[in-house]
DNA sequence: TGTTTTCTTGTTACCGGTAACATGCATCGT
DNA sequence: ACGATGCATGTTACCGGTAACAAGAAAACA
């Protein structure tokens, strides 16, 4: 492997100019940055992380814990943490992928966690690093989506397409987003029925379980926690022969699944993913350039995508 | 950040020996282990992987690089990515999580690619780092899935539950696989009608365009290259009101959407991702140890997995 | 012209760890 | 009782890079 010694003795100067010339290229003549340069290409020299973390005491590199087992298998988890993969290279890091708050985490300068639960706190607040959760995490900066305020869009949207009766399609309460989407259902001027607010367990067939639970009267709308409840109200409709969206409108929330994936597209509140990715990096990077732990809350506001599932101009 | 020195001086010995404790514990003797361990607890000693990747030339770091912006959305990928994270963590190593062949890699001691397609080759075969790639690949080690062998399994599971005329639903052949599932639809003894092989673009409304032109017999068995083409030939089918599994069945490949995702599980042939991640990994560091760069070709064979868009005991 | 300032480059030491060799001491064989 | 052998520990040097300081030369100032 060709060392900064190699391009040094080539080019005829020190090491240390060689390293100004990748660092400070400001403090370097023209001439020797010229020649410098010129020996790096011809030898192929690429930067040794290892010395230079071991220099500096800053590795470029950032840990993504991924702990939400669910989330491994969902789409908007590679969506994610593609994202964030991509955002962090461009910003000249490497991005590290655990899925265990258990491991050591060696030479890295900052932490970014998705899918904690509050059975997580203890260990997130013993670590000393950077840290920037996704989803709502006391005592660390997080970065989280409005959920309330993406249900409440999905309710007006529903009303204003002139469906009667609404229903709420929810899931178990265990996790925060969960909590935040119901009540988002039931705080707002719109008044809901709260019989026709169901609970389904994650592991449910939906589909099944619906059509037998639902009584679909003409003109209802579905609002769905999720886009994976939302697709399983629709296959519910297709086997109990509802027209969808002329009798039964539907909508989800996080847009994921909205291509390719079903016959209809699905009407949905999505999540700013790409947005998400830029608030963490740059929230995190920020922490380690100022070297402070800061704890802000970022909350950012879901959009309403148009899909086939509802009515609308 | 207490360092080995800190360790060394608090045991009363030489960071060498402190170096011996954690690396070849077998000469050293047990009071000084005993007494070094004891100062590694009290001060919460680290290694710095810096450090170590400097002295020994090894970072203990592999690149993941994946290169298929599909695979970024579909439920396999972060299925794969995250066991192959699980197995290298397990192993002592981190997971490097890339996007692209351009990055510079720094301070690993290995890669992993999925999603390579011909125009890779070259950059591929640039590299000289220990490399395992997932889906064949020239001059490169690499781990595959049966594919041709898979869709046999699926013609004759479909020929045995008393199917009667076959459908093979395919991919635009611009990728490996595909090409490999169609010659293993066409290469059988099970003979098949020319008239009844499909090609979905990837991008289509596979639902909308299959609902046109199918003429679906009764007794027919569909063998779709995908899961998701599965759940599109499924949708078809609920909107033309067909009986599944009883006049139509229905098998898929890749054994992901199998959960939760529909009315049905879907019937299909599952890719032991599991294996396969393990597979990747073992070769690769094989390779490592090895101090040699070789190329296997490691095909594994998937499995079906029964559903209820077939018929069977 | 002599002195100070500025600019450019080099020297030294250190980041945290480990390999290779050196040393000191106990055990062994004869 | 002596050197030979083996075992446990320490010393030295180095991995590749950078910060802090030193030094030399050119430019600026008086």
């Amino acid at each position: 492997m060709v060392s900064i010694s190699d391009v040094a003795k080539q080019a005829h100067v020190s090491k240390m100019t060689v390293s100004r010339v990748l660092n400070h290229p400001e403090q370097v003549s023209k001439e020797i940055f010229d020649t410098v340069q010129t020996a790096i290409n011809e030898l192929g020299y690429v930067q040794n992380r290892a010395g230079r973390a071991l220099a500096t005491n800053k590795s470029y590199t950032i840990a993504f814990v991924m702990l939400d087992e669910v989330a491994a298998v969902d789409p908007y988890f590679g969506q994610l943490v593609t994202y964030i993969a991509d955002i962090l290279n461009q910003a000249g890091y490497t991005m590290e992928l655990h899925r265990s708050l258990d491991n050591d985490f060696h030479a890295i300068d900052g932490i970014l966690v998705s899918g904690a639960r509050e059975s997580d706190d203890a260990q997130l607040n013993a670590l000393t690093y950077p840290l920037v959760t996704y989803g709502e995490q006391a005592g660390a900066a997080s970065v989280d989506v409005d959920n309330a305020a993406g249900i409440k869009l999905a309710k007006q949207h529903l009303v204003d397409a002139g469906y009667e009766q609404l229903i709420y399609l929810g899931l178990d309460l265990d996790e925060q987003f969960a909590q935040a989407r119901l009540d988002g259902f039931l705080d707002s001027e719109i008044p809901v029925d709260q019989n026709n607010i169901y609970r389904i367990a994650n592991d449910d067939h939906i589909a099944r379980s619906l059509v037998q639970t639902l009584q679909l009267a003409p003109k209802t709308g579905i609002v769905a926690a999720t886009d994976r409840l939302a697709l399983g109200a629709l296959y519910a409709c297709l086997i109990d022969q509802q027209a969808v969206p002329q009798d039964v409108g539907i909508i989800g929330f996080d847009g994921i699944f909205i291509h390719q994936m079903g016959p209809l597209t699905l009407t949905t509140i999505a999540q700013p993913l790409e947005r998400i990715a830029e608030a963490m990096v740059s929230q995190l990077l920020e922490q380690i350039e100022q070297q402070v732990r800061t704890n802000p809350h970022i909350v950012l506001t879901p959009e309403l995508q148009l899909g086939d599932t509802t009515l609308h101009n």
